[in-house]
Parts: structure tokens; C-alpha cells; sequence
DNA sequence: TGTTTATGCCGAC
DNA sequence: TCGGCCTAAACAC
């Protein structure tokens, strides 16, 4: 489940279950290809913060003020599970346990999270547009050149829009309403400014509206949890679909569909709706 | 029983 | 830019 919202859903979680947690030891499940943890502490505390896609864990020694971080991605369905020690989840591929007999786990069943010792938020990707709102427009506005990729796919770049994933954009430009999703990225930025409010403001009902729900972990794709009132357009019968040119599914509003799915007609396109040259 | 699909990257051409 | 990385559930037959 992991883009913006969930990232920030998972941070409040780790904070929340290792408040006032003692922490012992950490583990890697060997079969996980990424580096196993060195945290050279006895006895640790745990925080979290997200940006975007990415978390920070901050390991912090009891005995002193030293501390190391791991910055880590969530993939496709990475996330953290408290349990009684034995009795951690499947695809458990972090083990952090404590002195009171918990565990908590990163758990990920296709292993498409990644993390790193000694990180900390990546050097290419962008700012976080809820929380960094003023550097969010910026970089996008001061860059509007270089979008030129159609404003669907754009949208999915990290670069630039750190957070946003395949249902986040889907919702994004649905509520963009009369913004044409297969021009110009950086054409569209300029003509419609709210398509900027939209990136901070969407990502945060999102967080709204999923508060409640989303807190069961063991069930956290089959419960509704941020459908109704969110999920107006990703996965919704009534809209329509394509491919983008990754392989992902975009969903949209059904009164697009006159725009060209090739690439071949697209140019055409754009000369009679972007006023671009051929 | 086989195929498609999934809220994401990542690196080899 | 395209296939690869993974598991599991939903769907097709």
C-alpha cells in the first residue's frame, strides 16, 4: 500500500508501538538481498520519520546520544507489524526485538522494499509535497522546461513528485477536472497552478481519510479501507484505463478518450490541443 | 491449471 | 525504454 499517505501511516506506527520500547537486537531474514544491519548499540530506541516514498529509522543508543539511521522504501507492500517474539508474520524480513518479548517487523511479501544502513533521504528524489510544500513548487516551477513528458506519466517521477504513485495520480487529475492528463506535463503546471495544491492536498485526504482504517495491518488491502469518498477514479469500473509506456495502469476519467493511445498519432495531438509545433 | 494483475523501483541495453 | 525482481490473489478456461 505504500505512496505518500501510507509512508506517513507506517512512520506514525513504527513511533507509536516503540514508544517507550526498549530494543535489543536487530535481525535479517537471510533469503532478503539487501545488506544485513549492524547496529552497534545493547540496548536502542526506535523513531521513524517518512518523505515521500523513503522512510528514516533512527536507531538511538540508550547509553549515550550516538544513533545510526536506515533509510528504507516500502516497494509494493512493505510494512512494520509489532507481535509477541515467535510469533512474527510471513515475509518478516527485519526483525527488531525487544526486552519485553516484541518484536517489530518490516514485513514485505515480494521483497520489492529495499533499505540501507548509514542513509539518509536520497539525494534524487524530490521534496515531500505535503511537508515541503514551498520547495515542492518550486523545483517544479522553476523546471517547467524539463517536464515534458504527458502529465500521467510525469506525475510518477520522483524527481520531482516524491510520493505521488499509480493511484495517487490517477486521483490527482481526476479532481483536476477540465486538465488535459496526455499533454505536456510542464504546459499543464503553467496553465492550471492548482494541479500543484492537488499534489499536497490529495496526498493529505488520503492520509485523512485512511486514519481510521488503515491501522490493521493484517488486512490492509482487503477492507475498503481509503475507498469510499477517496477512490473516486483508480480501479472504479466506470472510468477507463490504459498502459503507460512502464507497464502501469492509468486510470481516467472516460471523457479523454478521444486522445491518441499511440504515440505515432499523438504528435497530431498535440499540434490541434497543445498548440505545439509538429 | 494457467494467466493476469498488484499502491515501485532499478539496472542492463 | 524495457524486462527483471517476487509472492499471492483474482480471474479465465
Amino acid at each position: 500500500m505504500p505512496e505518500l499517505a501510507e509512508l506517513k501511516f507506517t512512520s506514525d506506527y513504527v513511533n507509536q508501538v516503540s514508544e517507550g520500547v526498549t530494543f535489543v537486537k536487530a535481525e535479517k531474514n537471510p533469503i532478503h538481498k539487501c545488506d544485513d544491519l549492524n547496529i552497534p548499540f545493547t540496548k536502542f530506541k526506535i523513531k521513524a520519520k517518512s518523505k515521500g516514498k523513503e522512510m528514516v529509522l533512527y536507531f538511538l543508543d540508550h547509553y549515550s546520544d550516538k544513533f545510526v539511521t536506515v533509510r528504507i522504501t516500502m516497494g509494493m507492500s512493505g510494512h512494520f507489524k509489532l507481535t509477541h517474539t515467535g510469533e512474527e508474520a510471513k515475509h518478516s524480513h527485519l526483525k527488531f526485538y525487544s526486552d519485553a518479548d516484541t518484536t517489530l517487523s518490516f514485513v514485505d511479501v515480494r521483497r520489492f522494499g529495499k533499505w540501507k544502513q548509514g542513509l539518509s533521504w536520497s539525494e534524487d528524489r524530490g521534496p515531500d509535497p505535503t511537508t515541503e510544500y514551498k520547495e515542492f513548487w518550486d523545483k517544479v516551477m522553476t523546471n517547467l522546461t524539463k517536464l515534458k513528458k504527458p502529465l500521467f506519466e510525469m506525475l510518477m517521477d520522483q524527481k520531482y513528485f516524491n510520493g505521488i504513485g499509480n493511484y495517487l495520480r490517477a486521483e490527482i487529475i481526476f479532481r483536476a477536472g477540465d486538465v488535459d492528463p496526455f499533454l505536456p506535463a510542464g504546459m499543464q503546471f503553467a496553465r492550471y497552478p492548482k494541479l500543484l495544491d492537488l499534489c499536497r492536498d490529495i496526498p493529505l485526504l488520503a492520509y485523512a481519510k485512511g486514519g481510521g482504517a488503515i491501522k490493521d495491518w493484517d488486512n490492509p488491502f482487503g477492507d475498503g479501507a481509503i475507498t469510499e469518498k477517496f477512490m473516486l477514479c483508480y480501479g472504479n469500473k466506470t472510468m477507463s484505463k490504459r498502459k503507460d509506456r512502464n507497464g502501469r495502469t492509468f486510470w481516467y476519467d472516460p471523457k479523454w478518450d478521444d486522445v491518441p493511445a499511440s504515440r505515432d498519432d499523438l504528435g497530431d495531438y498535440l499540434y490541434e490541443r497543445g498548440g505545439l509545433a509538429r
